[in-house]
DNA sequence: GATGAATGAGGATTCATTCAT
DNA sequence: TATGAATGAATCCTCATTCAT
């Protein structure tokens, strides 16, 4: 009996699945130049010749493995990014936030390397700048209902403190512990809007 | 008759400054896998061979543009580390340290991609954090000195700020100009350090 | 639909044999330095790259090259070792050795050329000592059992007559004749044994 | 005041012989194709292009390494090859003979190894036939003044002998002792001899 | 005589990609 | 769908040789 449309379409799909995770695992690891298409097959337990049925090229399979980041990113914005948030509401989505980055480590560390050498995909940095608004519209709204008088000053701080605690989750995991860069960006979001109210 | 020793010597460094100035900066532009010794050589105008006669191999090549970055790095502590700082050499001490960062933006760019990478070089992470110590003991002594009644988490929350101030320089130098990150730096510390005291 | 487990293997198999047996033919022709992949490929009818798909690396071709020599090598030992030969045996054994050295004139050329330049292949010496036990040990004997008063030294002289026969044959097979050098060979050995008996 | 006509030609020699005699080291352990002249120059403590200076080219120097070994084995003709020997004067022959090449091993080296591979010196082969002609020659009238009744096939077994005895002396000095070949191929001369005569 | 910077061709090896089956 | 043989360009690196000094 031959398989039905829908039995290929799963095994096209659980496939695509096997080896964008290979391939996010060592493009993370050791970098998309130094990773080979026959590595990645290997490592997947396909063909390198299937591999290549998937994805027509090395370049599409990073933008596959890119996008897949995206989406799971773009969960951040579940909660509403209109409406004023308490500051538990604020807490609760840091902390997710960083539970999102630290259960997703290789993504995260590919965007970083990604955001350095903006070239080796197309349009990165103006995707990656789309992607990440949701998030920094929140904190916005929420030193706005905070009073901050410079918003945007405000803001900026944070994102400072917030980019240099993901990339320290990212490039060293074993130095500082996840709930301890969670605890000091929330304690650092709440003094920086302490010190703004005139 | 032969050139003189010094007269080697001279071709030699001013040569190798060359090779080394342009390896930085294909590596920080485009990686180090993605930069070839033959990209290296025709920009520098000379020919690969060349090239080989002044550094071991490409990776002797790497590590030599990064000892050249930690030399640089290294002049941040020109500043006793082990006085009290008031406000205005703290100050100045940022805005140094800022100024260094976006003279030498290729350098941290690197660094920044060697932090994910760490593999490529051999004990970066190591000699990175060896280098940037000074920087933060300076933080560290400000901080005490003005209070702080949780150093260490204070001082974590800084770093954070200044990573992230950083990586914006180094990846996105156009969007954020480096003045505004410095400004919100310093702001950044001195609420952090206000909010701090009992 | 691909190709079966076995075509794949007989197609290994089969171009296998053709870059050795080209591999072979260069290195003993002219040595294992002078000899690039790319004469081997060019030669075998073959791209560069897929010699590397048959062997990781052009020291392994020259292993897989010198087994196969030690297999053919190995041959010699059809004849059981432990029993006494008599005269005729001893004769069949003697010119099947120099039929087997002329018609894998290569192979020898190649074993030679290591002898005097060991570090090209790992463990070369030793591996060729083994593989050349049987033979003397036939030799040992013979001589042993015609009354030989001092064996060791009655088979170094049969053995340095043997070694410089099977160099002429390899390095001038042009001016000696295979046909003398047997017979010359066996003419010695008995005349040797002869001399031996108190 | 500038150095005589006499004391430049003084040092030319001595360096050529300097050049020469490390070459000769490294062609006879590693082979030519595997000796580079920077390593020549660097182990004769010169620089590369001074090695030009003495040598137009690689192959220049081999085959002046080449002469200098065929000038020492030339030295076996000091015996008159026209005149009977009895068996004292074969014996002492023959010893000086295994003692020439002990104490020069890396010419013997060099030379079977060219055997092996010709085309790495010009007209090598004739070279080293003619060179070897006088010994054989001795061989031949010895064998012949004591009765040989096949003298040609005699001198081949001899030959043989002979060249298998080098060869051990030769690609594995630390296993077989020279005055074991020595005494073996004296002990093995007679013995053929002896078995010649009707 | 002497130096070593400089070249360019060539060598080993890797790799994205194609294709017959 | 799936395989892996096959290609050729590109990579790192070496080396004989030249040449200005």
């Amino acid at each position: 009996m031959p398989r039905t449309e829908q039995q290929f379409e799963e095994i096209r799909t659980e496939k695509r699945k096997i080896i964008m995770d290979v391939a996010l695992e060592l493009f993370a690891t050791n970098g998309f130049h130094a990773t080979s298409i026959s590595q990645i097959a290997k490592q997947a337990g396909i063909s390198k010749g299937l591999a290549y049925n998937y994805f027509e090229s090395k370049n599409e399979l990073l933008n596959a493995v890119i996008n897949q980041g995206f989406i799971e990113i773009a969960s951040f914005t579940e909660v509403k990014p209109d409406q004023p948030l308490c500051d538990e509401e604020l807490i609760a989505f840091i902390e997710q936030s960083f539970d999102k980055v630290s259960n997703d480590i290789r993504h995260w560390k590919l965007f970083y390397s990604l955001m350095l050498q903006p070239h080796i995909a197309e349009n990165f940095t103006e995707r990656y700048a789309k992607a990440a608004e949701p998030f920094f519209k929140m904190i916005f709204h929420f030193i706005t209902s905070k009073g901050s008088t410079d918003p945007e000053g405000d803001l900026l701080i944070i994102s400072m403190m917030v980019e240099g605690a993901f990339l320290y989750a990212v490039a060293a995991p074993g130095i500082f512990p996840i709930e301890q860069l969670k605890q000091k960006v929330i304690d650092g979001i709440f003094r920086i809007v302490k010190t703004s109210k005139k």
